[in-house]
DNA sequence: TATACGATCACCT
DNA sequence: GGTGATCGTATAC
């Protein structure tokens, strides 16, 4: 039987731009994870853009074993694991042997919600995928996601979903990030405002946003 | 080899 | 508002 997809990932031009396009257009766009035969997804509600040598916050500001794949072909999910527990899922950008990821920092289910919750014991509905260490774990990515083609890929991939409106969307500084002003102030975090749990400007209230009308 | 710390989260006051 | 958990990675020795 040869593998086939319930649905057309993205192509792998969508990612071939640079990670602020890249970042704003997966806003609404569809996460599918297939496991163990079964379907979860949810709508991409929030990103974050991160360059290459001119982006001090970025993994691949410097190229070293683990951000080298930031430097490889478009498309392709970057999973790392961070603070001893969590992961966190990104999608390479530009094009190959150019640096550059979109954090996918939250979203909102759509499918599958009952193993979502599952993966996610005790934890009420609003908070379950609400932030990038959360929603790894409720979609069970872990390291072993790190590398695959998310435009080919029968475990996880990325759908067309829902067209955002530019006046529904949010720009602010990256969460977590330090370092000089210039990279802390940064407006590359991307809020699809109107559906996303955490509603932007910031969860915890320190920046505020600009609307891209 | 050793050490400091992080693109976080959950739980505390 | 603050902090501990917990370990891979980067960088210094």
């Amino acid at each position: 039987m040869p593998t086939h997809f319930a649905e057309h990932p993205l192509p792998r031009a969508f990612y071939e731009r640079d990670s602020e396009a890249v970042a704003r257009a997966l806003l609404g766009q569809r996460l599918v994870r297939v496991l163990n035969g079964r379907r979860l997804s949810g709508l991409i509600c929030e990103t974050e853009a991160y360059g290459g040598a001119n982006d001090r916050a970025s993994h691949a500001y410097r190229r070293t074993p683990r951000s080298a794949i930031m430097f490889g072909p478009p498309g392709v999910a970057y999973v790392y694991f961070i603070y001893g527990m969590h992961h966190c899922l990104n999608v390479v950008t530009e094009r190959d042997g150019q640096p550059g990821a979109v954090l996918i920092r939250s979203i909102t289910p759509t499918e599958g919600i009952e193993r979502l919750r599952e993966n996610r014991p005790g934890v009420a509905d609003r908070y379950l995928t609400d932030g990038p260490g959360k929603l790894c774990q409720a979609f069970a990515i872990t390291a072993a996601l790190n590398g695959v083609d998310l435009t080919g890929n029968a475990e996880l991939c990325i759908a067309a979903g829902e067209q955002v409106d530019a006046r529904e969307m949010v720009a602010t500084p990256r969460i977590g990030v330090h370092g000089d002003a210039e990279t802390r102030t940064r407006p590359w975090r991307f809020v699809w405002q109107q559906v996303a749990h955490s509603v932007a400007p910031d969860p915890r209230g320190k920046t505020s946003g600009v609307a891209l009308v």
